[in-house]
DNA sequence: AGCCTGTGCACCGTGAAAGCG
DNA sequence: CCGCTTTCACGGTGCACAGGC
């Protein structure tokens, strides 16, 4: 099939060029019979605009780009259909890339970012954000500009949450299992687990019970079969779910139960965490506000421009029966 | 920041423009005194080339659309990644987008789709694939067209070796749960199933044993909870990894034991069937192959735009200890 | 003549300001 | 003022060509 443009249309009917776009774009510059008689031929010859050219025009376009460190895992796909969802209802159309930044974000293509989970130098970043001219939207990251906003977890509350469960355990000999060391949430969770650790437990070790499981399942999974067999640990609070289905995964190789001879707690409530047997103990963010919430902000930013902002999703606690609880 | 263009670049370092298009492109029309000290004045000025100009010009891009159908679940965003990173080798910019087939896609600043369990109209589908002009790779579906291409799984194997591992084992009741009924991937493995079936148990009564999951676990779940406590089945062939979760968490409800009192097999290979326990039994495809393929065999059709192919790849059966073997 | 290096210009499709009867 | 046309610019590409050796 041929290529339609503009000017085809104004061929076959009879008018300019101008006349047709103004009757496409609906504007009322043009009599209603004209704008009729031109859609009629638009849709017969299956006109599809050319959004390079208009895009040159105008420098905008309702293209927006969610950039994330991977397609793979629960809380990504999760996240990225909701914004998509959201998105697409506001009109816009949303682009995924993962790994590196493509140079396409900083042409005139791309009307806005969404930022998921990237990992990358914070100093590039901050360079990126101040030199884009658009909207930059955060989710897991803190970087401060006019044209960005931040919209993250609570990972402090969620993470107190948790360290408060397994104290009411009677699991006390308790090791964290970390996500990769330059993610944003891993981060927060840490120093929040630190905190409460300390507080609640009323140690100073904090650190010799930090392991990095970079949110591997397999990593947590090699780390639990050794501290299990050794006895080394019996609660094991894991900065997401994947990692604590690692534990399971060792407890059941080494014949102990969860949630009876060891209590294990995640983070994310994937699907799996509610599936699984027994069920994890792990914190749940209402994805649905969240995406709102980036979208809301997305528009605050485009047509305000306004001031950097932080916002932030409280948590819940989901509790399951992996931690078994001091009856007293 | 301002935007710099060619023109400006052209300003600063006293020559044409089209000497700097020349020079950037690495076009021999320039020499090396002249290229350097133009790249030069390029980098120190942040040039970004306008994509949108570009494409207008050559109506060519590097931009490669993958369309599926959602971000979620395992399977779509492990073949995702993959192919995000062979296209990214190759020096394409894979561009993801779910749900609907953005219009952008029929404009020529999309080089290519790649369709990755997109639910749809098939004649719609046909006609898009057949009006647009540009290599169409289909993972999960079969549209013949001279610019299209199918690299699929070879579902009938896949099927066969699970029908033929349950059919080795104690539990003789045996469920068919499918995905939802207009995925080409579930409606391969139902008919395989009913072949297979057929065959191995030498019984006519098919279809009263197959039940819609949908693909989702909690449907799964509910179905799996009704079967066993009316010990209607004791054996559950699942059309991919999640739903077979859902069963065994019917199962642990029940206080069955998966491996022992039922048995259970799905298709994917997902990280949590390998991670639970018992380990389920189920169907692996090479995603590193395919995706590779799927590159290969579009540029293939970038080139030549030979005729449609089908392209099958053979899966793996990975034996886990969801299923309670004979021993005889 | 032929080679090297660089320039002028038409063009892609769209949107909108200015002009005109 | 209405309804339409003319014209131009957006940024980049690459052909045709020019001038020097």
């Amino acid at each position: 099939m041929r290529k339609i443009s503009l000017k085809k249309i104004a061929e076959l009917a009879g008018v300019s060029v101008a006349t047709v776009s103004y009757a496409l774009n609906d504007s009322n510059q043009v009599s209603e019979v004209t704008r009729a008689k031109i859609k009629k031929i638009a849709a017969e010859e299956h006109y599809v605009p050319n959004l390079s050219a208009r895009n040159l025009r105008t420098s905008s376009s309702n293209l927006v780009c969610a950039i994330t460190n991977t397609y793979q895992g629960n809380f990504n796909g999760d996240v990225l259909q909701e914004i998509q969802n959201i998105f697409g209802r506001a009109g816009y159309q949303l682009l995924a890339v993962s790994g590196q930044i493509p140079s396409l974000v900083r042409t005139n293509m791309i009307d806005g970012i969404i930022m998921l989970n990237y990992r990358g130098n914070q100093t590039e970043l901050q360079n990126l954000v101040d030199s884009i001219n658009k909207p930059v939207i955060f989710m897991t990251n803190e970087i401060k500009s006019d044209n960005a906003a931040s919209i993250v977890i609570d990972n402090d509350l969620g993470i107190k949450y948790l360290v408060e469960t397994i104290h009411q355990s009677i699991h006390q000999k308790v090791c964290f299992i970390t996500g990769d060391s330059n993610s944003y949430n891993s981060q927060r969770r840490l120093n929040a687990a630190k905190k409460y650790y300390t507080k609640l437990f009323k140690k100073n070790d904090f650190e010799k019970h930090v392991y990095s499981g970079n949110y591997d399942p397999t990593l947590s999974f090699e780390l639990g079969k050794k501290f299990i067999r050794l006895n080394r640990y019996n609660s094991f609070i894991c900065f997401n779910d994947d990692m604590a289905l690692g534990i399971y995964h060792a407890a059941s190789q080494l014949n102990k139960i969860v949630g009876k001879d060891i209590s294990v707690v995640g983070f994310d409530n994937s699907f799996e965490s509610g599936v699984i047997s027994p069920g994890l103990t792990t914190i749940d963010v209402d994805k649905k506000a969240w995406g709102q919430e980036v979208v809301n902000q997305y528009f605050k930013l485009k047509e305000s421009g306004s001031k950097h902002t932080v916002t932030t999703l409280k948590p819940k606690l989901i509790l399951r029966e992996s931690v078994n609880i001091k009856t007293d």
